[in-house]
DNA sequence: GAATGGCATGAAAACGTTGTAATTCCGCAA
DNA sequence: TTGCGGAATTACAACGTTTTCATGCCATTC
C-alpha cells in the first residue's frame, strides 16, 4: 500500500502538504490540492490508521461499556427494561454525529470496567459511555484517562452522569392519578435497597402529601424481588392483597415495573376487579412488549433509556469539543404514557371493596 | 496511559524486554518476565494498538453489522428470539480471541450494509460478521474488501455463512414426540414465505413419513403473522381450532415459536385441555423468558443464536489465519430442550376430543 | 587460559502519520 | 528595487511499538 511519501513524491510536494489535503486543512492552493488528489487516487492511497492513531488524532471512535448484551435473553433484574435501550440511544447519537461505536460487554462484572477502559484507550477511542443495568451509584477505577460519561448510574467523584428522574416520574404519575379524581392510591414498589425504589417511594409520598391525601403505609408495599428468573408469585399476591383489601381500598395502584403489573392482573381478575373501571393500574418502564400487547393496554411511566443513552452520548461529544459542563448529573424526566389501564374517577363504576377477600 | 518505556523503567529493563514479554516471545528469564508483568500490571499497561499496527500487526478489531440493537424492545418479528443473542455469541468469541468488537446497527435497512462496510474498512477492521434478524437469503453489495462471514443468513455468491438447521430441528422434535408415543401430531407454523417456515414444515412432514404416520394437511397450519406488534389473536385461535378439533385430534402440537405457544395456552385451557396430560406442546426458539416462566415450563427447540454468533466469529478468525474453508454454509443443529409441557403418551390421561368445540 | 557459542538483553532504527516551527513564495506598497 | 505581511509550503521531530543488530554474560570446549 502506498504511503504518504509516495504520494508526495508523485505530486511533487512535501508530505505535510499531502497531509493537509487529506485532512481538509486550509492554506492549500487549489492547483496543489488537485495535484495531490490526483496522485493519491492514482496510487490508491489511504492514510494508515495505525499511524494516525499514534498521533492522537480524533479516531471518531466512541467506546461503550455495558452488561446489556450478555444479559439479553436472561430474565430481567431490578428494572424490567433491558439496558440495551441505552445502547440503542448511544448508537443513534453516534450515528448522527458520524462516530463509530465500539461495544464491550462487562458481563455484569463491574470489576472488568478498568480493563475494558484500557482496551478502548489502546484503540484510541475519543471517549467512553459506561452504562449500568439499573439506576445506582458506582465506583470507577479512577482515574480514567479518557473522557467518560456515566449512563443510568453516577459516582461520588463527580464524573458526568445521566440518570432517570425516578422521583419526578413517580411524583408525576401520582399527580396524574390524583388529578384524574383518584383519592385513594396504592403502590407496589420494587425491592427495598434499590435507589430507584427509594426515590419513587419519595415521589409517591410527596405528591400525596402535597395534595393532602392520607399516606397510608399499608398501601405502600415493596420488597418484590425475583430470584433466578422465577417470580415469587406468592409474595406478589400477598403484597397485592394487603394493598387492595379493606374498606378504604385504593382506586388506583402503581407498580414498580410493567412486568409485575402484568403478573398482578390475573390476581385482580380473580378478585373480580375490572381494569380500569374498578381499579386503575400504572406500570413503570414503558416496556412496549408488555404495555402494548396486554388487554387493556397499560398506562405506565416511561423509563427513558433511549433518551438517557442519547443524552449521555451528546454530553460526551460536548466534552470532546471542550465545552464545559456545569452540572454533573443530568436527570432525564420520566414521562407518563397514557393508555387504557387508567381512567378518571368519574367514569369509574361501583367498586366492591370486599372483592379483595376473594384473592387467595 | 502508561507506555512501554514506563514499564521498562519501573521493571528496570529495556523496552525490548517488555516487548518480548507482552508478545510471549522466548528468551526471557522467568524472573525477568515476572518483574515485567508485575510492572505492567501496576501501571495498567496495554500496548497501544496504533503503534502495533504501524509495525504491521493487525488491528485486532472485528466489525459486526446487525439490526438487533435498534430492534430491541420492539415486538418480535418472524422469529420471537432477538438477534441480540447472535451479537452475544460474537462478543464472547471475540473476547476469547482477544479481539475487540465494533458494532454498527443497520436499523433493519439492508441497503445500509454497503456504507457500514466502508466505515469499518476505514477503521481497518480485520473482518466483519453480518447478522440477519431471521434466517434468509441476502444479497451483499459485493465485493467487500474485508473478509465477511454471514450469520443467520447466506447469499448466492458463496460468502461463508452460519445458519440454524431449521429442517433438522423440526425433524428432531417430531421424532422425539413420535418416540414418546405420540401418533397424531399437529403443527402451527410460522407464516408462509419464510425460509424457516418452509424448512421446518419439511422436517415435520419427513419425520412423519419416515415413521409411517399419516400426514394430514389439516393438522398443519401456518400463516400466523404479527402486524405492528399486535397479535391477531383471532387468527391464532382459528388455526389452533382447526388443528385440535375432530375425532383424531393430535396428542401433541408444535409451534412456530415460543411466543405463539404462550398465546395459545389460554385457548387450550378454555377448551378444557390440560398441558401436558391432554396435549403436549413444543415451542421453538428456546426464549428463556417465556419457556422458564410459564406453567408448565415449555419444551422447545432451541434456535441456537448464541452458537451461530460464536461459530460465525470463529470461522472469521480461521479465515484471517488463512485457513481455507471447504463448506460455505455451516448449519448449526437445533437441539430440543425438554421441559414440562411434553409427556410420553403412556402418561397421558383421557383426551376429550370434542373439547375443541368449546373454543370460541 | 583462550576461544566458541548460545542465551538474555539493550541501543537504535524504522513504521506512517501529524504538529511545530521555520522557510519560501507572492503580491503590493513604499 | 526593496521591504513587508500573510499565505503556502517544507523540514524535522515526535508518537509507541517491533525489528534488527550488537553486546554482555556465562558455560562449554579446545
Amino acid at each position: 500500500m502506498a504511503n504518504i511519501h509516495d504520494v508526495a513524491r508523485l505530486a511533487g510536494v512535501s508530505i505535510k502538504t499531502v497531509s493537509r489535503v487529506t485532512n481538509g486543512e486550509a492554506s492549500v492552493r487549489e492547483a496543489t490540492r488537485e495535484k495531490v488528489l490526483r496522485a493519491a487516487k492514482e496510487l490508491n492511497y489511504l492514510p494508515h490508521r495505525g499511524a494516525r492513531m499514534m498521533r492522537g488524532r480524533g479516531s471518531e471512535l466512541i467506546g461503550m461499556i455495558t452488561g446489556a448484551v450478555s444479559a439479553s435473553g436472561a430474565p430481567p433484574s431490578a428494572s424490567g427494561l433491558s439496558a440495551i435501550h441505552i445502547v440503542r440511544g448511544v448508537l443513534q447519537a453516534c450515528r448522527k454525529a458520524g462516530k463509530t461505536l465500539m461495544i464491550a460487554d462487562a458481563t455484569g462484572d463491574w470489576n472488568e470496567v478498568g480493563q475494558l477502559l484500557g482496551i478502548f484507550e489502546a484503540h484510541s477511542v475519543e471517549g467512553v459511555v459506561i452504562a449500568s443495568d439499573f439506576h445506582r451509584q458506582v465506583v470507577l477505577p479512577l482515574p480514567a484517562s479518557v473522557p467518560v460519561v456515566l449512563a443510568n448510574c453516577f459516582d461520588a467523584a463527580g464524573t458526568p452522569a445521566v440518570v432517570p428522574d425516578d422521583y419526578q416520574g413517580q411524583y408525576s404519575a401520582t399527580k396524574f392519578l390524583i388529578e384524574s379524581g383518584h383519592a385513594r392510591l396504592g403502590m407496589l414498589g420494587l425491592e427495598d435497597g434499590l435507589l430507584a425504589s427509594h426515590l419513587r417511594r419519595q415521589g409517591f409520598f410527596d405528591a400525596c402529601r402535597e395534595y393532602g391525601l392520607p399516606v397510608s403505609k399499608l398501601r405502600f408495599q415493596s420488597g418484590y424481588t425475583q430470584e433466578g428468573g422465577k417470580t415469587p408469585i406468592g409474595f406478589l399476591a400477598d403484597a397485592l392483597k394487603r394493598i387492595i383489601q379493606g374498606d378504604d381500598a385504593p382506586t388506583a395502584v402503581m407498580f414498580g415495573n410493567d412486568l409485575m403489573t402484568l403478573k398482578a392482573i390475573p390476581y385482580l381478575k380473580a378478585a373480580g376487579l375490572d381494569v380500569p373501571s374498578d381499579l386503575s393500574l400504572v406500570g413503570f418502564d414503558n416496556d412496549e412488549r408488555i404495555c402494548e400487547t396486554i388487554q387493556p393496554t397499560l398506562t405506565t411511566v416511561q423509563l427513558p433509556y433511549d433518551a438517557i443513552g442519547a443524552i449521555a452520548a451528546e454530553r460526551l461529544f460536548a466534552m470532546l469539543k471542550g465545552e464545559f459542563n456545569e452540572s454533573n448529573v443530568s436527570k432525564v424526566p420520566c414521562e407518563i404514557v397514557r393508555r387504557e389501564s387508567t381512567c378518571a374517577i368519574g367514569a369509574r363504576t361501583a367498586y366492591a371493596s370486599s372483592a379483595a377477600q376473594l384473592i387467595e
